[in-house]
DNA sequence: CTTGTGACCCTAA
DNA sequence: ATTAGGGCCACAA
């Protein structure tokens, strides 16, 4: 059970907790978006989900959780990349740069 | 206390 | 295609 606050919010922890949870929960050459996340746990929070990801330990498939274009996160194109290649996620390439098929490998929670 | 900064999102020009 | 402006919010300075 996870603990709420008087006011009904998620306390950040908790969001936190909720957030990989969710997460561990994408599938191999599959992605969500950091929106994605923040809203099927009944928020806005995007920027959160990416600053949660930006911490996160290394159980968890953070290049599943991209942009809503289907961007992986800036500056990490590279080592989302090779992930890509590994799982067989759907591409777009466009010269130096690449975005995932959203239309085919978008994960719905 | 206030500001600036993010692995962000959305709509409207 | 790009910019602008608002939302969102923890965290560091």
């Amino acid at each position: 059970m996870i603990a709420r606050r008087t006011d009904g919010e998620l306390g950040e922890l908790d969001f936190e907790e909720h957030v990989l949870e969710l997460v561990r929960t994408i599938p191999p050459g599959r992605v969500a978006t950091y929106g994605g996340v923040a809203a099927a746990l009944g928020t806005r929070r995007a920027r959160s989900v990416g600053r949660i990801m930006a911490h996160c330990g290394p159980d968890v498939p953070w290049w599943r959780v991209i942009r809503a274009g289907g961007f992986p996160p800036r500056g990490l194109e590279e080592r989302a990349l090779a992930h890509y290649a590994t799982e067989g996620t759907p591409l777009a390439s466009r010269g130096d740069t690449y975005r995932v098929n959203l239309t085919s490998a978008h994960h719905r929670f």
